[in-house]
DNA sequence: ACTCGATATGATGAATCCATCATTTCGCAA
DNA sequence: TTGCGAAATGATGGATTCATCATATCGAGT
């Protein structure tokens, strides 16, 4: 249980819960469970490409950090998000990530308008600022 | 750049950013960026206990993800958040994980008022449901 | 009991991250 | 240039995660 033991900080217990979000398929599941009630393990195998034991380990994973709940019906079993603040997270995140890339793509193109070097042996000559 | 190749999918990308979290010292950090506008590097330095070059170290890995941005004025170095997302996510995944361990507490409850199960040798016997 | 489809679990080598110590670099003052 | 405090970087063994294949388990039907 990862966040076993209640004496251990918070963050401490934070960074373990992105530890469980640490890989691309475990968050393309939380997507897929983000965007409606609950999803059959069949219909996360073709929307991921997975192979089913594959699968079967990202899906223990989220189990075991208590993101995810499961329910067998007969031999199909079904998988939603144990919270609503998963999605919530995934959000914020996605949000994050297009402020960095963005910022990126801006540190680039200044990087891109700055004068050539020219590329001569010895000291390099002093340009125009 | 751990970002880097515009053409990954943003779950990927997300999952990494996760990885840049997934280390405790790296959360208090942070959440020690989240509490004002700069904070200087010795002052983390005694924040979290750490020995200088661990602090360095995880420091590194933060500013490879665009999370904090440093200046130098002298010989101290000011570290600060690069985006305001980075607080909130912190702040969602504080809910998540209270919503988490709140359900911890109500299963080991339930579980506490079960009926006892007798320890014999063979069979288990059938207890009132 | 046997069979089957669906799903979970076990096992293991490769890859990656973490902890920690040694060393280097950065500004500044003398 | 040298010396110093502050901070960053390099290196490496140990720990953990990932990828992948083999196997086991779960319900249901016959």
């Amino acid at each position: 249980m990862p966040f076993r033991d209640a004496q251990r900080p918070l963050y401490e217990i934070k960074a373990n819960l992105f530890k469980g979000l640490s890989h691309p398929y475990r968050i393309r599941i939380l997507e897929i469970l983000s965007g409606g009630e609950e999803v059959a393990v069949a219909d996360m195998l073709s929307e991921t490409g997975l192979e089913a034991s594959h699968l079967s380990q990202h899906l223990a994973v989220l189990r075991r950090y208590r993101l995810v709940v499961s329910e067998r019906r007969a031999s199909i079993v079904y998988y939603r998000l144990a919270h609503p603040e998963v999605a919530e997270l995934l959000r914020v995140a996605r949000r994050l990530l297009l402020d960095i890339l963005s910022d990126d793509r801006e540190r680039e193109a200044a990087a891109a308008s700055l004068p050539e070097i020219a590329h001569t042996t010895g000291s390099i000559p002093v340009t125009a600022s």
